[in-house]
DNA sequence: GTCTATACACTGATAGAC
DNA sequence: GTCTATCAGTGTATAGAC
């Protein structure tokens, strides 16, 4: 059955979110989870490291066709951006501060101590981008400027939701929104 | 004696700056600064939770000053962001990607579950975000504005720090210091 | 003030019965 | 495949000698 490893993948998605990589143990992942320890290394031999591999992966390939939907909705690339990023605030906002930026901490707490989990965050983010730097080439940008504000777009919506769980407010991520989206719609390309 | 004290701050953050909140023991703290166990609680009764909040708001101060500083030497705001988002890719290379965002992971570990750490973190991410408004102010920026411009700014630089060490490159940072540049010396203001 | 020894909970990980 | 019991190590915190 997958039903068991999905489960404790999803749950490992959930307390990594708003917990990060060391605050969450492996105990607190069984025993939310239900499953076993013993069906944990089973389904993950290489322990917490490649379980938190597994779940990264998977919460950045949902984001990633989140990131491709609310783009695909609205053609102008100033508005669309603008749009996401005010989605974004919403989700913040609605979970109490909790969750946002499901890889930014694992990135942080990892990226020096496991070159692993650095890669697969790399990864992860480079996909995002690009679900950016589509959106703007298709509006007509050169491709070294997409690329460059992609690069912004992404570091600010990161950068945003701290500040966001910081404040306890959705107020910077919505100021972020609007720059970005007057910084797009301004010439030249 | 205030060497002791000062010596336990200095090397937890240093610590918090790479490794952040969890990973960060107490074991490792008086190990690498030299200090027994007793002086430690005898100078932070309050345990872990009190001396990082120590911690984070020394190395707050000192990233203020040193943000003043640089954006006290170029008089036009576009330049004076540019050239400091750029110093602090380079900072973030010669770590050998190692450090950077000083307290970001702490703010993201802590915000959920230490409401003092929590505050903290706040208090000294509005410090850094005054420095830049002040600047923008200065140069010209209406008020609202300039507190938009100033939250996108720390945002990204935030962000980009993430991605610089995540991707092991200063070429984020790069990007974002140009484009930020680009915003900023845009019409109107 | 400084230091050692230690308490107690919890971590990731493993062994072996079923 | 599943589950329990347990390992060695580490975490924060405390007690008490000096």
């Amino acid at each position: 059955m997958t039903t068991a490893r999905d489960q404790i993948i999803e749950t490992t998605c959930e307390l990594l979110e708003f917990q990060g990589y060391h605050a969450t143990g492996l105990n607190q992942i069984i025993k939310e989870s239900g499953s076993p320890k013993g069906s944990l290394y089973y389904y993950f031999p290489g322990g917490k490291e490649e379980l938190v591999t597994e779940a990264i992966n998977r919460v950045g390939q949902v984001m990633l066709e989140r990131i491709r939907a609310n783009l695909a909705e609205i053609a102008d690339p100033a508005a669309a951006v603008r749009e996401f990023i005010l989605n974004v605030a919403r989700y913040v906002e609605e979970s109490g501060y909790r969750t946002g930026g499901p890889i930014t901490t694992v990135a942080l707490e990892m990226a020096a101590s496991s070159d692993r989990l650095r890669a697969a965050c790399q990864y992860i983010y480079d996909g995002w981008q690009a679900a950016f730097y589509d959106t703007l080439a298709a509006g007509g940008f050169a491709d070294d400027r997409a690329r460059s504000l992609a690069t912004l777009i992404l570091a600010s919506i990161e950068g945003g939701i701290i500040l966001c769980r910081t404040r306890r407010s959705r107020e910077p991520l919505e100021n972020i929104a609007h720059e970005l989206g007057r910084l797009i719609a301004c010439e030249p390309r």
